[in-house]
DNA sequence: ATAGGGTTAG
């Protein structure tokens, strides 16, 4: 037994394994004993393994076991086909061999890698009434599941309704609630779970720190880094690569770059590429450029992330030459572009006002253009005033039956731009008869540790009427300075008046003017917003900056804006 | 019935 236990270890390559199954058969103890199951296993799951190879052994095993069954099930669930491990449990059913957790367990995590919620509810009845429900580690999995499926309120529930927890099922919800964008309720579970006087391990604070990032919650997550010091939890390189994340999602570069600069785990692909993006959204394109090169000569190969990374960057501060360059050079370090790649060079190039070249990309390109790559080219037409080329560009858009309503305002302006005004009634009728709605969008501020969300035209606020009146005070003193409604950035379809109103109260200027009634004077206030901040919002984020003598930071969807007395570090480019 | 299952970054 001895033997067969080293020989299994040995077995790192295929062929290491089919000698020790021919061994086994030779012996005759191919039919009769565990090391026959663990061989099916190592073949199943391993990198060096091969799960077709593993099938035709089982099918070679007169009786198979439970566990013979769970190795094949376990195998098919990590492939990169796991919806085929629901089959082989319900053959498994019908079979001889009863299941057990383990066999739940894997198929629990086969749907929750193929988002197969309804068969994982199917899965849940069955782990009750097979009365597996003692079972910690099967619980968190199908927390895990839930939360990953998007169900989190189901997953909520598994979390309430069990008896025992341990830290891996706090975990699960913990991140859950992080990946599924309830942040807010990330943290005060971390919280809650602090003074049920557990103990946050490595897992726990990266999905801690992922929430503090998505809201831009400076003070927990400052909490949240000195408790990884103090429990020297930095020695793990993907708390390191969160922290780094939470600094600069958060707008402390410097601060980002300090633990960057000073880690005392090694740094690895995912480190460089977070520094890379930190920069990128920034806006400071040269650093991201210096330490994409800083990257190569540490010897870590970029990879499609670095790539892209570095483009943004580049697209952020207008470099256009190098971000070319770069983009060329992908090939050249065996990287294939993606669609994103793709649309980050075309956004650069029509930025640029390139715009034949940026549509000649999206015409040779080897994959289909989605609507982001004709918005895109639609927006540098309005900019360059090219008629031709945006006819072109809304064509497909309304071919690909594009719902965004900026697509029609955009085309709508380039034609009334023109006084072609049969055309913008036909892109108005076009409107009408469309199911056209915007994604909701909303900002967040943090005052006093405290964070603030704020919709669009929320009145939902404690103090949503003084933040009101502020606003009607902002809007007299900007049009002192000249300031004049971009009616622009909204529909067509409403009156005048109405339309300076929609954007009056859009959600990031919401959380501005509260920032400068609750926070002292002088000092920065920064917002988080869900989407891409509005030209509106731009220009008068920009005079606030100036007649408040405030910095403000807004960090979008994609950058950083950093207003300071009157102007924008995106120099209004983005 | 020998062991094997859950939570984690750009």
């Amino acid at each position: 037994m001895q033997s067969l236990d080293s020989l299994l270890q040995k077995c790192t390559s295929l062929s290491r394994i089919k000698q020790l199954q021919a061994h086994l058969l030779v012996t005759g103890q191919f039919q009769s004993t565990n090391a026959r199951t663990r061989l099916v296993e190592l073949c199943a799951i391993s990198p060096s393994g091969d799960l077709s190879f593993a099938t035709r052994v089982f099918h070679r095993i007169h009786l198979p076991s439970t566990n013979d069954f769970n190795a094949i099930l376990r195998g098919i669930a990590q492939s990169p086909e796991p919806a085929g491990a629901v089959s082989w449990y319900r053959a498994m059913l019908r079979g001889s061999r009863r299941v057990d957790a383990l066999s739940c367990s894997f198929a629990l995590k086969a749907c929750a890698r193929a988002l197969a919620i309804s068969e994982a509810m199917q899965l849940h009845s069955q782990v009750v009434r097979f009365g597996f429900c003692a079972d910690v580690l099967l619980r968190t999995t199908l927390l895990d599941v839930y939360a990953k499926g998007g169900d989190l309120d189901s997953a909520e529930k598994v979390f309430d309704e069990m008896p025992v927890r341990d830290i891996a099922s706090w975990n699960a919800l913990i991140s859950g609630l992080a990946q599924g964008h309830r942040p807010t309720e990330a943290i005060s579970l971390y919280k809650r779970m602090k003074e049920e006087g557990l103990k946050p391990n490595e897992v726990t604070v990266i999905g801690a720190l992922s929430a503090c990032s998505q809201l831009g919650a400076t003070r927990e997550g400052g909490r949240v880094h000195d408790y990884i010091t103090e429990e020297k939890l930095d020695q793990n390189v993907q708390v390191c690569n969160v922290v780094i994340d939470m600094y600069a999602k958060c707008g402390f570069v410097d601060k980002a770059y300090e633990v960057f600069d000073g880690m005392r785990s090694r740094k690895c692909l995912v480190t460089w590429n977070t520094m890379i993006m930190a920069f990128a959204m920034q806006g400071d394109g040269y650093k991201a450029i210096e330490l994409f090169k800083q990257m190569g000569q540490a010897g870590v190969e970029p990879d499609a992330v670095s790539f892209l990374a570095a483009l943004c960057a580049c697209n952020h501060a207008g470099l256009v030459e190098e971000g070319v360059r770069l983009f060329d050079s992908m090939k050249e370090c065996g990287v294939v572009p993606n669609v994103k790649h793709y649309g980050t060079v075309v956004d650069l190039l029509g930025r640029a006002g390139r715009i034949k070249e940026a549509y000649d990309i999206i015409t040779s390109m080897p994959m289909m253009p989605d609507v982001v790559f004709w918005q895109s080219l639609l927006g540098a037409c309005k900019t360059y005033g090219n008629v031709e080329m945006a006819e072109i560009a809304s064509r497909h858009l309304l071919e690909m039956g594009s719902n965004g309503c900026g697509d029609f305002v955009l085309l709508s302006n380039i034609y009334a731009a023109r006084a072609r005004w049969d055309d913008v009634g036909r892109v108005r009728e076009a409107m009408k008869n469309r199911d056209i709605k915007k994604v909701p969008g909303f900002s967040y501020i943090e005052v006093d540790g405290k964070i603030h969300k704020f919709n669009n035209g929320d009145q939902g606020h404690e103090s949503w009427q003084e933040i009101y009146r502020k606003l009607e005070e902002i809007r007299f003193k900007i049009t002192e300075h000249g300031y004049v409604a971009g009616t622009d950035f909204v529909l067509h379809d409403i009156g005048d008046e109405e339309k300076e109103n929609a954007i009056c109260y859009h959600s990031e200027k919401l959380a501005v003017a509260f920032g400068l009634i609750s926070t002292a004077e002088r000092t920065p206030i920064q917002v988080i917003k869900n989407l891409r901040i509005c030209g509106d919002c731009h220009a008068v984020i920009k005079l606030i900056s100036k007649i408040y003598n405030r910095e403000i930071i807004v960090r979008d969807r994609t950058r950083f804006h950093r207003f300071r007395e009157g102007s924008c570090s995106c120099r209004d480019y983005w």
